[in-house]
DNA sequence: AGCACGCCGACT
DNA sequence: GTCGGCGTGCTC
């Protein structure tokens, strides 16, 4: 008997093994199993067994596999058919996209495994039902939008639903409806997440309706909470899974619900390694097993809502928050006429000043860490840079450093120009550092908090800044991305962007749709109870159609003038892309690798299907000591530009050039 | 990925 | 001399 073993590294080729005889009672497709290779041993997934008719090469070659290491299949031929799309669609190897989607499980046989798998079904209709009787009364567009679902959902049948929803209109109540309905129907249910840490509200409100019935898998987890919340899953003891990202490739059997939250965010794409995007991944997971798909969104991407215009997918809408409660008025703040350096504006400080009059909270979002963006010889101009990154080091006050924000490296702040020797050095921009040390002058009776990656390093220190403003020991939160998303606190009655330019103007196609929906998505962090909510917005870019668009919750203006502006320039949803970057310690091979690769683009590209643009070095031409070069393709769809691009990336392997990297991103989220 | 092999610098 | 640095090549 002889085996199709796709081996957990990045091998190009499926492998065959032979299975020896006393093997061959346990072996079936989807066990994982330990083989020789080459002079070590490695894991893999069974994922054909060859017929003996099969005409087999070499066969003195071929060696035996060591052991079986799963007593029942991981992974059915359904999510193996997923794994071999997404291996495809974003040119990753096979056996490193298995190794991905099984992270999940232990490497070897743990001596607790179940000796009996229950059938999903048959647990579910055991159960006792009592969990979910507290269901809030649900507003009438909620209903409808259940009704709609859950229809869906009875058919059996693929179906992709946006599910369009003011921040405050109550989609996770729809989620838990439809994902009630699913488990009733004797199907299990996966939630995707942007972030577990952010979306620890949403959590618990699944597991206070449903109990144990709730599994929840990710990175925060020991290997053993892991294991043990999977076989749960496996078990039919959770029919539902909350997690991120990866979560998507959970062996679940039996999925009649994906629900993809904030279906917008950029943390649902992987930019390391295996970049694939989880929403879509879930989407083409529902489409091989005929499930259903909400994506739920204040703010839905352009793609999404093209997908919407052209049928592929179904609009629900809750236009309105829960209760009727207005929107938080948006009042745009123009610093261009400023008379101070300071972010926190005349304005900003008095609205401050209001709030902590009456009690209230405040959040304010600005996207950048640090003291001050860099540090500048006033002499003679010089900024330290760092010596991996092309980027200039951020002055970090408290830990007395310059920093990178793109690599490990770290320095003492200059105390004289290493180039001039002048003293005059500034700091100068300003991070979420510089602005808790100003708001702790301005108001000295208020505690104060920063949330961003240096103040919530620490295990739980996310918790306890949270509790902290529930509890209301706190009265501003100032932080980066982090306290943009998902945040649900009562008391916040004023939220304020306090510089909606820094992602504007980046060489980036999506940095409007970006700046459009962190506006909005700041607003929805306030008057979320009872007190009426406000929100300062300031720029530099009044303006602007994302900034103008935004603080008037225009948001099909801002669609229709985002979408002109894509269709024109060729970006997506119009036109598809691929970014392919070459990296590599010395510049000149870069340079070269990269030369080449555009002669073998000519060579092999339909020029009048794909256009090429570059190379050309990439916004961050050195990044942790790599030199950067990179290629953007464009075409109307991606089918046709992965297969020609594959046998370039064949034709550029076997040139054997040395010291250059290649790294494909289909459908890249930015080209930076 | 992960390991072996191989070819150059600075140590007993 | 040879220990070990990491660039290169291969995996049924």
């Amino acid at each position: 008997m002889f085996l199709h073993i796709s081996v957990f590294r990045p091998l190009e080729e499926i492998l065959i093994y032979r299975c020896p005889p006393e093997l061959v009672k346990e072996v079936s497709v989807g066990k994982r199993v330990i083989v020789p290779l080459k002079t070590q041993r490695a894991t893999g997934l069974i994922i054909k067994i060859l017929d003996h008719k099969e005409k087999i090469k070499d066969l003195e070659d071929i060696k035996p596999i060591i052991k079986i290491i799963d007593p029942y299949p991981v992974m059915d031929e359904s999510l193996i058919s997923l794994c071999k799309w997404a291996s495809e669609y974003y040119l990753f190897p096979l056996g490193m996209v298995f190794k991905i989607a099984l992270s999940c499980l232990p490497p070897a046989k743990p001596p607790y495994y179940p000796a009996r798998i229950h059938s999903l079904l048959e647990t579910i209709r055991g159960e006792n039902r009592q969990i979910g009787l507290d269901a809030p009364s649900l507003t009438e567009d909620q209903k409808k939008a259940v009704e709609i679902i859950k229809g869906a959902l009875s058919r059996d049948t693929f179906s992709v639903y946006l599910l369009h929803g003011v921040t405050g209109s109550g989609k996770t109540e729809v989620y838990i409806q439809a994902v009630d309905a699913c488990n009733r129907s004797g199907k299990g249910a996966i939630v995707l997440v942007p972030e577990i840490a952010i979306t620890s509200q949403l959590i618990a409100r699944f597991i206070k309706r449903f109990g144990e019935k709730v599994a929840v898998i990710h990175s925060g987890l020991t290997k053993g909470e892991r294991l043990s919340e999977w076989l749960r899953i496996k078990e039919g003891k959770a029919h539902i899974l909350i997690g991120v990202r990866s979560a998507v490739f959970t062996p679940m059997d039996n999925v009649g619900l994906i629900v993809v939250d904030e279906e917008h965010e950029s943390a649902y794409k992987q930019e390391e390694g295996f970049k694939y995007n989880a929403r879509d991944v879930a989407i083409m997971r529902a489409r091989m097993i005929n499930a259903t798909v909400i994506l739920g969104s204040a703010t839905p991407s352009l793609e999404t809502l093209h997908n919407v215009h052209t049928g592929k997918y179904k609009y629900i809408s809750l236009p309105q928050r829960i209760n009727k409660k207005p929107l938080p008025p948006i009042q745009i703040v123009d610093l261009r006429k400023r008379k101070t350096d300071s972010l926190l504006t005349p304005e900003l400080q008095e609205a401050i000043k209001k709030r902590l009059c009456n009690k209230e909270q405040v959040l304010l979002f600005l996207n950048r860490r640090g003291f001050s963006r860099f540090i500048l010889c006033d002499d003679c101009g010089y900024v330290p840079p760092c010596p991996n990154c092309s980027v200039s080091l951020v002055y970090h006050k408290k830990e007395r450093k310059v920093c990178c924000h793109y690599c490990e490296y770290k320095a003492d702040p200059p105390d004289i120009c290493p180039v001039c020797r002048g003293q005059n050095l500034k700091a100068l921009g300003t991070g979420t550092e510089r602005i808790e040390e100003e708001l702790k002058n301005l108001f000295p009776d208020a505690k104060i908090l920063r949330m961003d990656k240096d103040t919530t390093s620490k295990r739980h220190a996310h918790h306890f800044i949270l509790t902290s403003m529930e509890k209301k020991e706190a009265q501003i939160l100032i932080g980066t991305q982090m306290v943009t998303k998902g945040l649900d606190l009562p008391e916040i009655t004023l939220a304020g962007v306090l510089l909606a330019d820094n992602m504007l103007y980046l060489p980036d196609f999506r940095s409007a749709e970006r700046t459009f929906q962190l506006i909005t998505q700041v607003a929805g962090r306030t008057g979320r109870k009872d007190k009426p909510g406000e929100v300062i917005v300031q720029t530099f870019n009044p303006d602007h159609y994302s900034i103008a668009h935004a603080s008037r919750y225009e948001f099909d203006r801002f669609y229709q003038f985002e979408k002109a502006y894509r269709k024109g320039a060729g970006y997506p949803p119009f036109k598809r892309l691929i970014r392919i970057l070459l990296k590599g310690n010395r510049a000149e091979s870069v340079v070269a690798g990269s030369a080449l690769f555009k002669q073998l683009l000519d060579k092999y590209m339909d020029r009048t299907k794909i256009e090429v643009a570059g190379p050309v070095p990439a916004p961050f031409h050195k990044l942790r000591g790599k030199h950067r070069w990179h290629f953007l393709l464009k075409s109307q769809s991606t089918r046709y530009m992965r297969n020609q691009l594959k046998q370039v990336l064949q034709a550029f392997h076997m040139e054997g050039i040395r010291g250059v990297e290649v790294e494909i991103d289909v459908d890249p989220l930015h080209i930076l």
